[in-house]
DNA sequence: TTCACGAATGAAACCGGTTACATTAACCAT
DNA sequence: ATGGTTAATGTAACCGGTTTCATTCGTGAA
């Protein structure tokens, strides 16, 4: 029923090698004999199959990208920096999606081995160790989290990350300068590594400025946990003083801006409040997010680069840079007060 | 260096023959030898090829995705409800993004036909003879698209789509039982199939009511091209005396939203605002958004049965329902009259 | 005892491409 | 003319599984 290379092979009277070679560009066949065979194969309406391909070459033309949650608007960026990067160069994009489970991950990751070139993995829930053994797979590549080893990196890991320190320390340094004396990070998933990057990179600039920051740990980095948190933070805020909240992306930032809401506290007007990934279109909250901000898309592209060419052991790096935007405000304490 | 089908036959000291049935749980193995063979295959840490099997037995376990547009949360929710419901299967997902480019859809449907059992097509914008074409590469399934043709449609083409007549017919209920006399709808970009469902609806419930209606069309159908019809509606509403506004999506709702507030429009004070999809998370616009929604992730899950079970011809319909929130409230020139 | 039959396993073809190697033919130098 | 190159094409093996068909062996009936 399908048209394969030997009906094409046979409409132009060759042989299939023949018929291989002339579809393939091979140098080795004359014009006039590659021109029958073209003919034919237009004729027939043939399209090689990538499967078969595939089998003898041993490289498919497709990459796996397992994502936590694709719904997260963070990973819609990401995916789609990396699909137009690969799909440009004619590569396929096959998606999974891990529900934040490491078992589902390394389902996914097995089930996808045999049929992709490479793995993107991004935020992955994986163990170290499970990590590298997926290396002996296929080549893989670590979006937003990086091993911790201190050894040799396997030689088929390649990671590329979001480089959290510029931007965060910004962010402090910002609220500092509005007179925010007291802060709240808003974290995500406790097993997060790019969330740990953010805890680092909040306490050291905290430290250095002399600063108290309390961490408030969540389950989930979704809406619904930044909401809740929100609520704590406004039913605390009387007692430790936090007049500025830090949130671990922005979804959780628009949760925690309805929690406080909802508890009667006002954005910027009580406490400050600032988000991470600038992963919001202009004007979707009100009042518009600060937001640590860093291209999604770019880490995307990043990735594809990387799982293209392997060369090269050290991580890939997006900055970050601090958005200013309205949801930020000189500290009531500070009001009035001339500017430090 | 793969550890084949072969190698574990070897060690197993059966012929691959066996190996096969063992793994695939054959009957015909008696039950010390599969025993034997599946020891084996964890041994090496066999994984099958999928490649090789699908060559072989002509079904390759994975589907094609086609997206207009993978940033869109609605069809990130579409994509979500359909990689569940696939994955579930054990059924894999190649995605690629058109970006609303017939050109490049068709590319995609001719890459991927080679390595899915089907292809799930999310808002087409191929041409209906284009769609019918694929259909004799592999099974078809339209979502958010339906045929024009009246004749016999293809064997192999299902299509499920949402039903936008009751929600849209209650959101011009709604707005004019809220004293609303002129509305306006802005539109998504003219080949939308379910832009022209969604006119056609609107058309229908405001001349059932004798009501006016005043569409606006757009070339793209996302943030930016809302916030510049936003800007044209608040310029010229004084002239036509809109009061109210309908967008081909929440997207481009808050587009229009931003648009009316820089131009000095208070929503919902001076205009209503009635959005589409119900894609955005809780609080996530301000005020919260009125809209007719519907379920995208319910629209994915039922492409992915479709596609799985192809009997049926009939359209798969998932329906709409007014979702009242904030951005409606009674026309200025109706407050104070008594309810109609 | 012999034969038929069925159950378990093996040998080999096959899926649709690519490619190493063999073959043929044409051309040039001797 | 003869032998050696080289260019164009053909033959067949191969990728890693599945599946058809053949083979082997044990068992029960004749």
């Amino acid at each position: 029923m399908a048209t394969t290379i030997r009906s094409v092979a046979a409409a132009a009277g060759v042989s299939v090698a023949t018929a291989s070679r002339a579809l393939s560009g091979s140098p080795a066949v004359v014009d006039s004999t590659r021109r029958r065979v073209i003919q034919a194969a237009i004729a027939l309406d043939y399209t090689p199959s990538r499967l078969a391909r595939s089998l003898v070459t041993g490289s498919t033309g497709n990459v796996g990208v397992i994502l936590p949650d694709i719904t997260n608007p963070f990973y819609t960026s990401f995916l789609a920096g990396l699909e137009a990067a690969l799909g440009a160069q004619d590569i396929g994009v096959l998606i999974g999606d891990s529900g934040e489970n490491p078992d589902r991950e390394n389902r996914l990751v097995r089930r996808m081995s045999t049929q992709v070139d490479g793995l993107v993995l991004a935020s992955s829930r994986l163990s170290d160790e499970q990590i590298v053994a997926a290396t002996s797979r296929r080549p893989v590549v670590l979006a937003n989290r990086m091993l911790e080893t201190s050894e040799e990196l396997p030689k088929r890991l390649g990671q590329v990350v979001i480089d959290v320190h510029p931007g965060f320390t910004a962010a402090v340094n910002h609220l500092s300068s509005l007179g925010h004396r007291q802060l709240t990070y808003v974290d995500g998933p406790a097993q997060s590594w790019s969330g740990r990057q953010k805890r680092i990179a909040l306490t050291l600039a905290c430290s250095a400025l002399g600063l108290p920051l309390r961490i408030r740990s969540t389950t989930r980095a979704d809406f619904g946990a930044g909401r809740t948190a929100g609520r704590q933070v406004a039913a605390e805020a009387a007692q430790d003083g936090t007049t500025a909240v830090i949130a671990f992306n922005d979804q959780m930032a628009l949760g925690v801006l309805a929690g406080l809401r909802e508890a009667g506290k006002d954005v910027p007007g009580d406490l400050s409040l600032v988000g991470c990934d600038d992963s919001l279109e202009d004007g979707l909250a009100w009042p518009a997010l600060t937001t640590v901000g860093s291209s999604a898309r770019a880490l995307g592209e990043l990735a594809a680069h990387k799982i293209l060419n392997p060369m090269g052991q050290e991580a890939g790096l997006i900055p970050t840079a601090l958005i200013v935007r309205d949801s930020t405000e000189r500290a009531r304490s500070d009001r009035g007060a001339p500017v430090a």
